[in-house]
DNA sequence: TTCATTACTTGATTGAATCAAGGAATATTG
DNA sequence: CAATATTCCTTGATTCAATCAAGTAATGAA
């Protein structure tokens, strides 16, 4: 489990949610990834194959070095989760695919990931426009 | 940098959201500790030492086993931020305290992480609160 | 006093992340 | 077209986080 990235004295209770809210989905996907012994960071890789795609491509959208995208889709691959195609058109280049049991093993991860869904699903749909409003301004 | 851990296609906008803020917070944190060339977990436990703290009481309050905190307390006791004392009250136990030039890095990376501040900031006093009152009903 | 428990450390292992360097294919340009 | 540069990815090395099993030393309880 990843240490939680967060101040512990804060200026204001928003601040201090915040905290609680980043501290509390970053444990609830490690846990959903951990059901299906995955990393963390393979459950991501593998949740941005709905589309193939080249090894620079996730290195670029995931802002990481291509090498560290080599060694998850490597790991990805052992297990049986993905592939890696040449991609014909260009002969220096993969195309990383999900297989069948890539497919499932993601979707059971996104059945296990409940968190954002079920904290989403405490507000309103009212609410729900506000929040996402408000963290839109916060973000901007 | 970790990577982002979110799900691509969100079921609501408001999961979307909630995605982005995390992750940017996240990045915002990793990049407020790099300055200071500490990793984002020993930025994390430089940040509960305001009052000195057994190794244990620390592994707790971070949800980590207590050879995780051995680690990277020694690295930051390597870089000269923090003294394992020995409890006069038990000599099985340690007491971690920041030195001085571990106060100051500490502020000094309370002040580089700006996100949640800033963030919050951008939002007026009463949208500060409903921000509040939504993300404690969301996390209940 | 014996025995269990607590507090921490050590050693081993796995994996993420980054960097430097390199091979191979493609693109550029002279 | 040939030479050169660039791109795409891999490999190897290193650092650190995290976890587990095992161990030491001190404390507490029976």
């Amino acid at each position: 489990m990843a240490l939680p990235n967060g101040p512990v004295t804060t200026s204001s209770e928003a601040e201090a949610v915040l905290f609680d809210l980043v501290d509390v989905y970053e444990r609830a996907y490690e846990a959903a990834a951990a059901e299906l012994s995955l990393s963390p960071a393979q459950a991501c890789v593998l949740g941005r194959l709905d589309e193939r795609r080249g090894m620079g491509a996730l290195a670029e959208e995931l802002g990481c070095d291509a090498s560290n995208i080599t060694q998850i889709v490597a790991r990805l691959e052992a297990l049986g989760l993905v592939t890696r195609e040449p991609n014909p058109r260009d002969r220096r280049a993969r195309l990383v695919a999900r297989t069948p049991r890539g497919d499932e093993i993601n979707h059971r991860f996104t059945t296990a990931f409940t968190f954002a869904r079920t904290a989403v699903g405490r507000l309103s749909p009212d609410e729900q426009d506000q929040l996402t409003a408000l963290l839109r301004k916060a973000l901007s």
